[in-house]
DNA sequence: GCAATTATGGACTATATAGTCCATAATTGC
DNA sequence: GCAATTATGGACTATATAGTCCATAATTGC
């Protein structure tokens, strides 16, 4: 070993995802990544090799750090449909509250990479896809517990319900209206199938 | 009057249009503008002002351009239900088969954009509205028709189809599976209710 | 054809940008 | 405490960037 590190690298990588979440990947200078994490350039370099590998790394942060939150929600235990709900509301306040105005980092990615990135579209793609397999997980435990109907294609519903939130989230950047995105997540819902179902087959 | 202009002032709006939406505003510079228009500096800056402005008439140019496509589609004389699954399709097909894997730029534009400017926020989130106009209307004439339930609420049905294929165009950039946007496509769709009316009905 | 006017090409400017480099600082093992 | 090693600050570099400027070209009306 020789002199340590003098900051925190799970720390800066945080900071680090904020700013270029914040301002897109283009948009943010190594400036502003210097600041955000308050590093040198020196440091920076030396720890994260460049100004793309470093945002590579701050896409992964940001799966990680969010996926124990969607599925710490959906799994409460809750009709398929309200979890899904909680879900809404949670972005949908995140969106009209919050100075917390920039979306989702992967569909901020997505929209903003170019075609021939391939290792950063194929990072934004696994991201999505994560989101999607835990939507799928618990739809399949909703469907196995009768709360869906028995030929329901959970596998569509998640691809459905991924896609539907990022156009939630997206359109929310241009027009937080609470009652618009209610509208919208209203309908949403009503994807999941025509429940209710009488609550005695809800509680098994 | 004086000189003339050597160019057309639509085709190199056009042409700049094609550059900001394939690469994004911020990763579009100005020797991508002048070579996209094939205009000098001076006429780029004589005729539009600057590099902003030039985008904010795009995003209004865009709008323009796409509009009388959509209504075109929408105007079929179909089940309301078969001219969204059409239209659907041509966004599908968009997606999978071009290069024109570049998304809505509405979508791309409200990613990219930071919050603090208001001028182009606005801007897209007309354009948006516009869209869902257009959806309104078709869904109140649908409705008129019988051909959705009585109690649909036609104003959150075309919030959510617009914001549903802002979602589609999104994910599509990054996962352009035929397969995957039809499952979204269809679940989609099943948003309009439970169809299909008897043809004598949908016929009128 | 000449004055007035606008358009064009392209050199130029000031600044921002991603990334490098090096002298020095802070550790470790011995 | 000294050699070896890694971290840090910050000056520095080469280039790209948005925008300006000016000499000249192409029109018009008269």
């Amino acid at each position: 070993m020789a002199r340590p590190r003098e900051f925190d690298v799970d720390t800066a990588l945080e900071r680090a995802l904020d700013v270029l979440w914040s301002k897109g990947y283009e948009a943010t200078s190594l400036d502003d990544l210097c600041a955000a994490t308050d590093l040198s350039r020196s440091s920076l370099y030396a720890t994260f090799g460049s100004k793309r590998k470093l945002f590579l790394r701050s896409v992964e942060r940001y799966v990680e750090r969010r996926t124990p939150n969607i599925v710490a929600i959906l799994a409460q235990p809750l009709p398929i449909r309200e979890t899904f709900a909680a879900l809404l509301q949670e972005f949908i306040g995140q969106i009209v509250a919050g100075p917390g105005r920039r979306g989702c980092f992967l569909g901020n990615c997505a929209a903003e990479l170019p075609r021939g990135d391939r290792a950063a579209l194929a990072q934004v793609r696994q991201g999505l896809e994560c989101t999607q397999a835990i939507f799928r997980n618990a739809l399949a435990r909703a469907k196995a517990r009768g709360e869906l109907q028995s030929d329901a294609d959970v596998t569509a519903l998640a691809r459905f319900l991924t896609t539907a939130i990022q156009g939630l989230r997206l359109v929310g950047k241009v027009n937080p209206n609470r009652a618009a995105l209610n509208d919208v997540a209203k309908t949403i819902l009503q994807c999941l199938g025509q429940q209710p179902l009488p609550r005695a087959v809800r509680q098994h």
